[in-house]
DNA sequence: TATGATAGTGTTTATTGTAACAGTATTTAA
DNA sequence: TTAAATACTGTTACAATAAACACTATCATA
């Protein structure tokens, strides 16, 4: 599978971010005028390559005809020496969606041992006993087990927090580093849709919140 | 949230359809020509009453504009006396999503015990020790967890299957009823996404595989 | 039995959107 | 250093779509 160009992986960021915030894709026109194009045959061309490489399917003629056929994560693991950041996950947003990536962070993930790592932004101060406050970034290595007592990001009716993980064969935990919240269990009689998305492996925090690019 | 008619219903499930078939919702002229309505107002004047009760976010002007809001589980959970079945899952289709929906079950969800049901088509012979053959209907009950030793439906990426489910503290292991199958053990160092769909219930087996409607 | 909500037909118009033509720089790789 | 791939501008024509207006018929239900 070819990789995409610079250029083409923004048009397709801008494709995936149309067709997630507003359930489908964008038209030629709108990508044109995003992109400050003079001309709709900047887009068309552009819309040619990303197919002939595999990440979309036109359907020609048709109005939006635009397929994504490749996911926002594997757009991302080709860029080595950067991190995804999924940003901050809002309520009901699905995980590799909406709003969902914001600039990679320019880090290698070699620094944080590897794997298939992705960052999210802490919202909340529920891990603040692990030194883990508000506004923080979060790096994450997607797993989808964890040991006992380690800290995981966890998918909880949609909405993405990280937690203390303490599993046993019928129940399980999930603790907040933070005396004022409570921990839930999830026994088998529940039928709360927990998924571990991954173990949190560290933070990033820049004091001035900072743009990078 | 007001529940939708039959004749809405089905019209919300040609756009899911279209959504997750193409990646793009269908034009107004689209869903006249599959049901065969004479005009476009017909279409029209469904959309909108659709739009009221919330289920899906029109964007005037726009060709395709129909955003879907609701997903097809709280579609389906509205209709009782059925259970909804998402047909044989093949890899790579998301679990709500495509060829899935078939003509839900005529089945009262009581008659299993209740909860949040819906049922799969069970593909190969990975469970004949418990008597579960290829073509069965597999009904299960959504929840996150299930018992040591019990079956359970897990979607291993992004593939259906049915499994007994051994969970230790570092290890989850994925037993088929069938000696011609190996066991899948996954340990936290792995990074496949296992995800518990739910517990498996019953199937039901209809020799001739006959279809309802 | 009214009355409102639902389920349609038919037509016209304005707009949205894609395709196809003919070009020119700029970058990348052999 | 040449050739190929990428990254564009500008224009025109035509097809695809949504919106608006004016109607009729059926169905649940109070």
């Amino acid at each position: 599978m070819k990789s995409l160009t610079n250029k083409q992986l923004k048009i397709y960021e801008f494709i995936l971010t149309c067709q997630t915030e507003n359930g489908f894709p964008p038209t030629q026109a709108e990508i044109r005028d995003h992109f400050r194009f003079g001309s709709l045959n900047a887009v068309r061309s552009h819309l040619m390559l990303i197919e002939k490489k595999g990440y979309i399917r036109l359907s020609c003629g048709k109005a939006r005809g635009i397929q994504l056929k490749r996911t926002p994560a594997s757009i991302f693991r080709q860029q080595d020496g950067s991190i995804p950041l999924l940003g901050s996950i809002a309520a009901g947003v699905p995980i590799w969606a909406k709003r969902n990536f914001e600039t990679p962070l320019p880090i290698p993930p070699s620094l944080f041992g590897g794997g298939e790592l992705f960052a999210l932004r802490v919202c909340g101060d529920s891990m603040t006993g692990a030194g883990i406050k508000n506004g923080d970034i979060a790096v994450i290595q997607r797993k989808s087990c964890v040991e006992n007592g380690e800290i995981a990001a966890v998918l909880i009716d949609q909405e993405a927090t990280l937690k203390r993980v303490y599993l046993s064969s019928n129940s399980l935990v999930l603790k907040a580093d933070n005396p004022s919240f409570g921990d839930l269990e999830y026994t088998p009689d529940k039928s709360d849709v927990i998924i571990i998305l991954g173990r949190y492996l560290g933070i990033i925090r820049t004091e001035n919140n900072r743009c990078w690019s």
